[in-house]
DNA sequence: TTCTTGTCACCTAGGTGTTAATAT
DNA sequence: ATATTAACACCTAGGTGACAAGAA
């Protein structure tokens, strides 16, 4: 069995509706996909890897008229909707990439001895890249999948490859693709829970995610009181 | 068989008696010790390890008299000698550790594929050390050592340990494990040429190490022309 | 006197969202 | 109008020798 860390945080982006941004380069995922093991064979050999899977056939795209222009900066907009309109059909399927967990193949034991982390793993929207990484298409919904495979040692093993696999799936790690956050939410929920974006904190530098525990006080609303939403009107 | 290398470098520091810092935390070694393997069964499973042998059965201190005093820093010395005294046999042994690389066991395909880097080794000076760090005796001579294991996969692989198994000796990556930097040329040859030393880097920022070539000009003569020594007499 | 330790400024290396410009 | 890209400041994380103080 498997079990997914920093759920209460994925829950609480999940509730915003969670966007991972893609880039040429690569990018890593926030939250990173974490888990912990139970009850493999301690001396097996298993290789873990991830895959996406389009939630639906469907591409999406920012309701009009909602976004905010920049006082000052004509053409700059800066604030999204959380919300989501069907764009029409999905595009054409990426290229299906799979990412092993560069610890492949290891010992049940070791998988199982500490949190298996997925912190390598990037997202590209090049379809052309050579990199290694998941390439996703942009403004489509994504969930990610966890397979452990069961090193078979014998030497037909390609005759039981139906059942030394088995899939775990956490939907509440499902995500849309996007290049730029669109909703603001998202953009302040990953500034505050996500060291690498602590320069762009305003609120008090103190002790997150240090003191954060599930069950506390959610992120958002103690976000929103110390924060200056943009609120001038636009000036379109 | 096993290519070393950064030869013209480890050769460089030999000339002048390389020295390695051991720290309680933990020291990487520089230059790191990198090989190109060869000739290994693409199949099959290797483990790649190091450890380290003392040279002789002595340990070394500095010559007396040779220390130069900073000039207004009481107490102070900036110059150590470049030769070492025997002062006197060597210190109980350290526990013997070795390190395995970090990727291993892995397929002798990808252990070919690129240069094989031991840059997660570190040394130590901390006898209780429970990091799985190299122990060894500060001012005490070693010579690295690297082990190849085929990973037998007979039931009865413990028979064949000895034929199981080849070692590289390089003699030129012998070295004196220190606290602090005895020879001054050791200290400049690692600020020129080891990345995260830059900061101290009084010559040319120029495209070191990016245009050195073996063969090129010896590095401390390059060196030496640009740098102001300690020159001040002595004011002990 | 000689050697060791801990702290520090200054690097490398690379992960963030922001921003302005550009593409479609 | 909407979406993507590239450069950037600002972080995390950790590898350097210098330096001052301490230990033996």
């Amino acid at each position: 069995s498997v079990q997914l860390e920093m759920k209460a945080l994925w829950d609480e982006f999940n509730q915003l509706g969670t966007e991972m941004i893609v880039t040429k380069a690569g990018r890593r995922m926030f939250p990173t996909f974490q888990v912990k093991i139970f009850g493999m064979d301690p001396m097996a050999d298993y290789m873990l890897l991830m895959d996406f899977v389009p939630v639906d056939d469907k591409r999406y795209r920012q309701p009009p008229g909602l976004w905010l222009r920049v006082p000052f900066s004509p053409g700059r907009y800066a604030f999204h909707s959380s919300s989501w309109l069907v764009a029409g059909k999905a595009d054409p399927a990426t290229p299906g990439r799979v990412h092993y967990h560069p610890d492949s193949p290891a010992k049940g034991a070791q998988w199982m001895k500490q949190i298996v982390s997925f912190d390598k793993l990037k997202l590209t929207n090049n379809l052309l890249d050579d990199n290694g990484h998941i390439i996703l298409n942009s403004m489509h919904r994504y969930q990610p999948r966890f397979h452990v495979v069961y090193v078979d040692p014998r030497k037909d093993s390609e005759k039981y490859a139906e059942e030394n696999f088995k899939t775990f799936v956490f939907e509440e790690t499902r995500f849309t693709a996007v290049t730029a956050y669109q909703n603001h939410r998202i953009t302040q929920l990953k500034i505050a829970s996500n060291p690498f974006a602590k320069g762009f904190r305003d609120c008090d530098p103190e002790d997150w995610p240090r003191n954060h525990r599930p069950g506390a006080l959610p992120l958002m609303s103690a976000f929103a009181r110390s924060r200056n939403p943009v609120s001038s009107p636009a000036h379109q």
